[in-house]
DNA sequence: TTGAAAGCGCTAACAT
DNA sequence: ATGTTAGCGCTTTCAA
């Protein structure tokens, strides 16, 4: 094994100066020739430039961006993930990605060692409520574009779905199917998302003219077992509910499991589509939306900061589409 | 915005030398007074240490390693990454993380672009068979691990699912059940885990005493609808299989929607589960493994070798589950 | 067209 | 305990 060659090795071997060999490497003009001598010596002793030092020196970007997402192996923040890096590619901007397992300490580590990369910009999946570890980073030039939920106590840049709309969208179709008694089974109402599509459950109801039933909503709900535990409890009611809004895919998996387990007795809706969904035992509608499509708008804005563009922060919306999988006619 | 405060400009604002503030930055030893004089300065002009200069002179490495996969939106490569992740993590490494849509020009691209940031290794789910470009890496001291399917042209480490026998373990499975006549829909024979699965198929026929009937083996099936309708022809034949193996997930959805479609008069196993599989109109058994294994595994080697392991290049080979969801009872 | 010298931001090796 | 000098691998600047 030989130790990496530099632009010193190469001029050595070639003949020439240091200089000669980077005019050559960046294509700069060289007598056909003396490139010929260069190439020569680059391709026997296996040089590769080194892009940091590179970098370094000529005060060009890094050519990378940071990416902090909650899991690299949750579909959802991996679509996100491809969504960057197919707006990247065609600016040859590497993605460094990073999960933070919804831990904010996890969180600041990973962008501010990012940071000390010196990457272009940082894209973030905001967990915590506190970033304003990163002012010190945005007053020296750090762009930041949140996604998906916006940052605790700062101004920054923001892509998000239209949650609100979503979630009304969601109960708007079964209370036009006839519903009246309509559930709705949420995440944490810590977590953004959650809150803003409580939002849009109450608004849609109230515009449908339905009072909101306490029992009727679970809120709180993390993950897929408590979900189809408190949809089993929400069936065994009195007065149970005819239609249910799941807050996300993993309810709504969840709540799959209850209905098929007592014979489907109500109409669910979820906010997130799920995989295979058409040939689930139970019919699910869903607020669906292209993922990839928050990171691609996310690394859009990001480009547009990079090329200079000092407009106050920007708050991108994305609309959803309601898919409809339930049975034709109207229920309930 | 300021421009970025360097170890200089913070000497200068605290009145000690640039080696004064290196030793602080690195909790070297220095008078308390000093330190916190210039802790001072780093906070008044946000100051944080350039990890790409602080590489280059001190010859340690980059703490960055490159990772090319087919598609970072793709659950199975996702999980990869995260695998990947959880083991360089605790080494304080970041992923730079890259898909190559199956594209082997796309591969080399890429790769080579890590190699220029000078990452500590490179992890690759190789999609074409010529690697020899890596050789002049490889010589200057570049540790490459592939993951899923072995390198074209060079001998490296690499990490492998057990390919033949989760096939066959399928396949003993049908023929544990009774079946006699055995399908497979498999992808590309040019993809190297096809072929694997497609040998232990043979296998475990041989193994049973079935013949292997050429009307019912469908390879060069790459995507779901091609599965669908390859799985309606088989059924529709005069002498129809009782038993299908899918060679991966995507075949396996195919398979499920026409299976669904006719009333489902054939048992199928799946290589690769399938999400909610439980919840399906069609029971469907899988060779189930854990992808985020396959990143562990390569990140732990790709870290020995860093540690200086010089042992001849290893394979590695995971073992599947099978898990059993048909209906109890013998069929066929 | 080519080369020599300086320096990017930092640390190593040696002063003091 | 602190500072000075040199230099990592490259590009910039300026000179030949």
């Amino acid at each position: 094994m030989h130790p990496r060659p530099t632009m010193s090795d190469v001029a050595r071997t070639a003949g020439v100066s240091l200089k000669t060999v980077s005019r050559v490497v960046n294509g700069e003009p060289v007598r056909a020739e003396t490139a010929a001598t260069v190439h020569e010596a680059i391709r026997e002793l296996g040089f590769r430039r080194n892009e940091a030092a590179r970098t370094l020196r000529s005060r060009e970007r890094s050519r990378m961006v940071g990416l902090v997402i909650k899991d690299l192996a949750n579909p959802f923040y991996s679509a996100i993930a491809r969504g960057v890096e197919e707006v990247l590619r065609a600016r040859n901007v590497l993605v460094i990605a990073g999960s933070s397992d919804e831990d904010p300490e996890r969180e600041r580590e990973l962008s501010l060692l990012l940071c000390e990369r010196r990457v272009d910009g940082l894209l973030i999946v905001p967990t915590g409520e506190a970033h304003r570890y990163l002012l010190p980073e945005l007053d020296v030039g750090m762009h930041v574009v949140f996604i998906d939920r916006p940052p605790g106590d700062i101004e920054a840049d923001l892509v998000l779905l239209d949650n609100v709309g979503g979630a009304r969208s969601a109960v708007e179709h079964l209370a036009a199917r006839g519903h009246r008694r309509i559930a709705m089974v949420g995440d944490d109402m810590a977590i953004f998302t959650a809150r803003e599509r409580w939002r849009g459950f109450c608004d849609a109801l109230a515009a449908a003219g339905c009072p909101v039933d306490e029992t009727l909503v679970r809120v709180g709900t993390h993950d897929a077992e408590t979900a189809e535990r408190v949809v089993h409890e929400l069936l065994a009611l009195a007065d149970p509910p005819t239609g249910i809004f799941a807050g996300n895919n993993r309810i709504a998996a969840g709540a799959v499991r209850a209905l098929a387990d007592m014979g489907a007795p109500a109409e669910l809706v979820s906010f997130d589509d799920l995989e295979l969904a058409d040939l689930l035992s139970v019919r699910v509608s869903a607020v669906s939306y292209d993922p990839a499509d928050l990171g691609r708008r996310a690394a859009e804005l990001l480009c547009r900061r990079l090329d200079g563009d000092t407009a106050p922060p920007q708050r991108i919306v994305l609309p959803t589409t309601l898919v409809d999988r339930l049975p034709l006619g109207v229920a309930a």
